[in-house]
DNA sequence: CGCTATGTTGATCCATATCAATAAGTGTGG
DNA sequence: CCACACTTATTGATATGGATCAACATAGCG
């Protein structure tokens, strides 16, 4: 593979993650001395689940869905964009892979050898808080989606799906989709075809989907339905 | 509330958990300053999902689920059993709980105030390791009951469940169920009319459950069709 | 003991998956 | 730039896993 070198803006959007702002100088050069970047074309596997995790990544460009597989089934865990890092709980634990990586477009990905965030973590305190963090945060994410597949039926969840995303706009109730529909569906836990479905009932509350443009004409009337509340919606605690 | 002593065994049955027993001496001493013990009866509610996270839950006796609500429906998390921590996340994160805790049995707790937790974590690099270890292995452990869910139907979750606990016996393929099969539907992710039918379904399999006691007469076919894998059914890593 | 909660079984309903056909994009090479 | 191939999305028909409702059995527990 060919090693390229990490450019200077990428390095600065990098530090600038919680993850590794906190950090002294000393600390991020000895975690980049081994590291290197590498440019990948659309749809290719980036790691398999399985595998030993030598590297903790992070995406500085493009798009990466994290999938895992059992008896020829597939779904997707999560889709994971720039700039943050993915896998970081098999590099701490030096343990396999639970999930399988590929990219979605072409996509720009930072590899950090394990074994140096492993001892930085050891030397640097306050990279060793910030770790914690993001962790606790990653397990608190994981928890609150559970709850959402396990209370909530395929409407419920692609309505919370729909509200989450128009709220974080500028008021305007409308936002693209971010991934293929099937790649939506299989995260939101049901069928393609189910979604397609699930967005026909949606219509009733006021939900316009036309390609990868989602319209809500009634926030009030799909909030009345979708019911979301922090404890599972809310990503950022 | 009654503040109790926390009892010397205990004491020394917790510093054995990995989350403490590399820690100093004066750590240790410190997190347990503050700390408070107490019995509770069956069923009552220690936390509740939204609550500020004051203190760290060290289960010494008994039993704990932790379930979540929405809308009106519950489902069963987790069950904790001595000796083991719960709420770690949030506390580190000094955010709400995601998700509720009661008693199932009488149980004795371990409380040990957040804030100490936080500031020990801060001074002894030993323990901080250990918390992030703890966290990976929690991270992990949800990513897994996440596939578990995703991938498997409920008669092959329940298969596995049934595998996991036979195999951890002494080669006797048998094992007493540790809850009430209603919290083990739940716990599943199935009504528990639905785990009554997956029982039978399994009667194929040389499955049999007299009450709590769970008999395996041919374990080799119900490999075949369960399929565990470690990267799903080990808790270990 | 008898009450109350839990578990089982049966009948039925509903959500979601599957199968199949078509339509609509999307990318590729001539 | 268009035609073709291929993937994705939609729609309809049907099957099925699982939920719900109801009745009854059973087991804990005061």
């Amino acid at each position: 593979m060919p090693r390229a070198v990490v450019k200077p803006t990428e390095e600065a959007d990098i530090r600038a993650l919680s993850l590794f702002n906190g950090m002294t100088e000393e600390s991020f050069q000895a975690l980049f001395r081994g590291a290197y970047v590498q440019n990948f074309p659309p749809m290719i596997d980036l790691i398999t689940e399985g595998d030993p995790s030598d590297f903790l990544h992070v995406i500085t460009h493009g798009s990466v869905e994290l999938f895992a597989e059992w008896n020829g089934r597939e779904t997707t865990m999560a889709t994971v964009r720039p700039v943050s890092t993915f896998i970081l709980a098999a590099t701490i634990r030096d343990a396999p892979y639970l999930m399988s990586a590929r990219t979605l477009e072409k996509s720009r990905i930072v590899l950090l050898p394990s074994i140096d965030v492993r001892e930085v973590f050891a030397t640097d305190p306050v990279f060793a808080r910030a770790i914690v963090d993001e962790l606790a945060m990653c397990y608190r994410a994981v928890i609150k989606n559970t709850k959402n597949l396990k209370l909530r039926t395929s409407v419920e969840r692609l309505a919370n799906f729909i509200l989450r995303n128009v709220s974080n706009g500028d008021g305007l109730a409308t936002f693209e989709l971010s991934m293929e529909k099937r790649r939506l569906a299989s995260f939101l836990g049901m069928t393609p075809e189910n979604l397609s479905r699930a967005i026909k009932t949606l219509q009733g509350y006021g939900v316009k989907v036309e390609g990868a443009q989602v319209t809500v004409h009634d926030v009030e009337d799909l909030t009345a339905f979708a019911k979301p509340e922090a404890l599972i919606d809310d990503y950022s605690t």
